[in-house]
DNA sequence: TAAGTGCGTCGTT
DNA sequence: AACGACGCACTTA
């Protein structure tokens, strides 16, 4: 299973790899962008994907931009541009999260309540984790920003150890 | 202080 | 109807 394709829904999504000093990433594109980012696997072994010779400029010049972007969240630095990001696979309240979640800046964060309130739906605070979970543009959309009320980390789909990882890289030192 | 229980709340499956 | 990447009040150790 090499293919770079995959089907999702009515569109066709090309992956692509991008190696960092952490591991291989593999980032998915739709017609429309950047549609999901996947941390490395466990043992860190490529997933297959190769560098395709033949890919649309445009593709390329997303796939630069993320990778850029990818390498550049994993120092703890923003960056300065990002590839249209294809959002359009979640809810409406999970799109809404998602938006919010790009308002919080590198080195900074944010409680679940405070996103919550952030879109205007102060009560659903407990969704919002579950958007923020559901989220399928991590380290780019940076869900990592949100914690708990306490101070404490919260979760994190990818495992709390990526949540640390990148939160210490933005130089935010967290309760647990 | 730390750790555990119960419950309100709401979007998703 | 059941389940969470929550948060708060309230026990217990």
């Amino acid at each position: 299973m090499q293919t770079a394709l995959k089907n999702n829904g009515a569109s066709a999504v090309r992956a692509l790899p991008i190696s960092t000093p952490e591991g291989e990433f593999t980032a998915y594109y739709s017609a429309r962008g950047l549609c999901q980012l996947e941390f490395p696997s466990r043992n860190g072994r490529s997933r297959g994907t190769s560098p395709a010779p033949d890919l649309p400029a445009a593709l390329r010049q997303w796939h630069a931009a993320t990778t850029k972007a990818v390498r550049l969240a994993l120092e703890g630095s923003p960056a300065r541009s990002l590839p249209p990001l294809d959002l359009s696979g979640g809810t409406d309240f999970q799109q809404t999260v998602w938006r919010a979640l790009r308002k919080i800046s590198p080195g900074r964060t944010r409680s679940y309540t405070q996103v919550a309130e952030a879109i205007g739906k102060p009560k659903a605070v407990r969704a919002v984790g579950g958007a923020c979970g559901a989220n399928p543009i991590p380290v780019l959309v940076p869900c990592h920003r949100v914690l708990a009320a306490d101070q404490h980390l919260g979760g994190f789909s990818a495992g709390l150890q990526w949540k640390r990882t990148l939160l210490a890289r933005e130089g935010v030192r967290t309760a647990n």
